[in-house]
DNA sequence: TTTAATTTTTAGTCTTGTCTAAACTTATGG
DNA sequence: CCATAAGTTTAGACAAGACTAAAAATTAAA
């Protein structure tokens, strides 16, 4: 079993090996955590011992396939939970994050089962990213930024890039959230502003919001 | 704010005053918490200072306003998270306490406040307890069991005394849960036994289900 | 009311996870 | 290629919350 402080230890190596491709620095881990980089030695050399990650002293850390289970377990939990948040507690999409942190770490499998179940299977969370399985499988996904799209391409929003409230209420008001289908009607070249069909509706966007919408072509 | 391990102290305090009435002896807190009195002894010193109880040494300890107002914030999380438990993720009453143990000390006023609404505001938990409202007040309540009733008094199923599985079982295959209306049909002195009425169908039980039944007579 | 049993507290220790300060590696630049 | 900077580890300390063993207070019994 893992503590809450362990548990935190390995989401984050496990986020910062997929950008750094190589070992995760000690300091990469302290930063992340808002911790001290000594704090961090002494966890991955426990963590090491306990052979979830791998770790040579000044060379950094990397999860073995143990580690990445466990990590990919409690990245599930916090997007089911963001899931449950806005989806059955009506949160805002950046009210949640906080509050799925804790979530996170409730330890009961069945109710992680039963959760996903009740929720109805999703596969992604309120910010457009993918839930892993049971497995820790993460589906590769088709994510774009709304921008990337080309003239008459349809797909779902799935996510934000930027979640100010600001924003999330300009797609509320516009009835865009997760789910909701986006068609690109027409594409402006001069200043990247593209008018999009949402629901019956057409509308206009700058660039600034279309670069700030995910979206899933699959 | 509260850790955790504090939150627990409060919580099996407030239960425990209710049952003696006097202040709460240290050994009574170790056995309901599993841990050994000079644990208890600590941390009870701690919680004085902090206002939240009153301690006199050899003297024994109870909650102050405020300590009971955490308290019962901790009783309306669990119990709330019981409800969302058995009505949503579809557990059985006796599978629920150990995650709600958990739950309960989530922290977010607001996510507490969005369950209720999203729950309909329910006044008890599966187990037939009161949940405490916003501000620790307990509505007064009715809870009687079964084999209290009279013949042709009726009432509402708010709990169970007992919750081995097979009780739950047997409750579940003749329809009867949180909620259930039930009738008192007819009622024989000789063995305590008693006919009832749920929903269209009448049922002949022994006084050892009524005896665990807990009835809302409100 | 004096002794014995019980309960409670104190003192000292341990583990987890953190910190600071100092020492040590590795990387960088002249 | 050596000196310095940057990153990392070690050593020692601390707070929270628990434990054991021993001392002290209270209660019960003779």
């Amino acid at each position: 079993m893992f503590t809450l402080a362990e548990e935190n230890y390995l989401k984050a190596i496990y986020h910062l090996e997929k950008e750094s491709k190589s070992g995760v620095s000690t300091n990469a881990i302290a930063v992340k955590l808002n911790t001290q980089p000594s704090s961090v030695t002494d966890m991955v050399q426990k963590l090491a011992h306990k052979k979830v990650l791998s770790y040579q002293k000044y060379k950094g850390s990397f999860l073995t396939k143990e580690g990445k289970k466990i990590a990919t377990n409690v990245i599930r939990k916090h997007r089911l939970w963001e899931v449950f948040l806005v989806e059955k507690l009506k949160f805002q999409w950046d009210e949640v994050h906080e509050i799925a942190e804790q979530l996170e770490h409730i330890k009961s499998e069945e109710l992680i089962k039963r959760l996903d179940a009740f929720l109805d299977h999703p596969d992604f969370d309120p910010h457009g990213d993918p839930i892993p399985d049971e497995n820790g499988n993460i589906k590769p996904t088709e994510k774009k930024l709304l921008s990337e799209l080309q003239k008459d391409q349809r797909g779902i929003c799935v996510g934000v890039k930027e979640s100010s409230s600001q924003f999330l209420q300009y797609l509320d008001t516009r009835n865009i959230g997760i789910g909701t289908t986006i068609k690109v009607v027409d594409k402006e070249e001069f200043d990247d502003s593209m008018t999009i069909q949402v629901g019956e509706t057409q509308l206009h966007i700058t660039d600034k919001i279309a670069h700030n919408l995910y979206i899933n072509t699959n």
